[in-house]
DNA sequence: TTTTTATGTCAGTCATATTGACTTATATGC
DNA sequence: GCATATAAGTCAATATGACTGACATAAAAA
């Protein structure tokens, strides 16, 4: 032992501490897309047509290229889930003015509503969460998040409050 | 306006609020798990076998059952990655003392190095994030983190400082 | 005009997860 | 002791999310 006195060794604290980390992210995150989830399946779509909805309901005019670098996923595998929210109206895709190559998305009224219909779930777990830690916890909260987060997307969240509107990075 | 002299609207502030709230959970989410997923590849494993290592060595003994009611995936979808981890020498299982029928799960040293490999970064992660973020920010993080954990996997993460080891639930 | 970029598509593969049906062994209640 | 419930495992079929690799088209940029 470290630490004879206490017997209480500031490793192991440490380690169990970040294990506690760990699990309160595997945890949260599991519960927080469990809601979502359940109710995509009458749609007969999944997480990541949330995802896009998501994103694309936030950016209203987002590229292509643009949404792949947030999602972090191949052309590819956006292209089945983007066709289909497409065919199906959800989302629209305009020729950009300036660069004519960019499909410009954006939600329809029908995608505005499903959207809506996703997130409100997940917006009163983080209320609620919110609201029972109170706003000093709630700034611990966001600092540690934004530290876990690679650097490169540090800036799509504006600094203090007051609250400014997210940036779509160039 | 709801807000005329300052020209903020609250119910604004509190939507934007709670959607940065959504986008932190996604974005650290997204970075906390890409480390290891990485890393998986070269074992020809996926998140899922992480899951299950961890949870494993978490909580060595833990039954099949405990462990479905961890990860919240159906026995089938846990058979084929335990299977995988039982067979090429990752996890051992022998049959429960007092009930026969239960197979306790447990970490081989092959099983314990791999977990140690993968959770390192996670940790490490974590461990930066709390130090940047500071001793007050960490407390806040769990009051939120656990606010939006399901109530019944709340008791996991015991109360205070000092750290008790985490509870299998019954 | 050549090259690069933005987007889309075809084909094949793998991992994660599901539902449903069924089996085996063991524990437990009456 | 027998009926029932529980723990675990298995077979089959299916959906979803993701990947690599190759290739095509249009438009911007050098």
């Amino acid at each position: 032992m470290t630490d004879i006195k206490t017997g209480v060794n500031p490793l192991f604290l440490r380690e169990e501490e970040l294990r506690q980390g760990i699990e309160l992210l595997f945890f949260a995150y599991r519960d927080f897309t469990s809601e979502p989830d359940a109710m995509l399946e009458q749609y007969r779509f999944g997480r990541a047509h949330h995802r896009v909805i998501y994103f694309v309901g936030r950016h209203p005019g987002i590229t292509v290229s643009e949404l792949l670098g947030i999602l972090r996923i191949t052309k590819q595998s956006l292209s089945r889930v983007l066709g289909q929210l497409v065919r199906e109206g959800f989302i629209t895709q305009r020729t950009g003015a300036r660069d004519r190559r960019q499909r410009l998305l954006e939600l329809t009224e029908k995608g505005i509503e499903l959207e809506r219909l996703l997130t409100e779930k997940q917006r009163a777990r983080i209320a609620q969460a919110y609201r029972e830690a109170g706003a000093e916890a709630v700034e611990g909260f966001r600092k540690v998040m934004l530290g876990m987060i690679d650097e490169q997307d540090r800036d799509r969240f504006p600094a203090g409050s007051p609250l400014a509107p997210p940036r779509r990075r160039p």
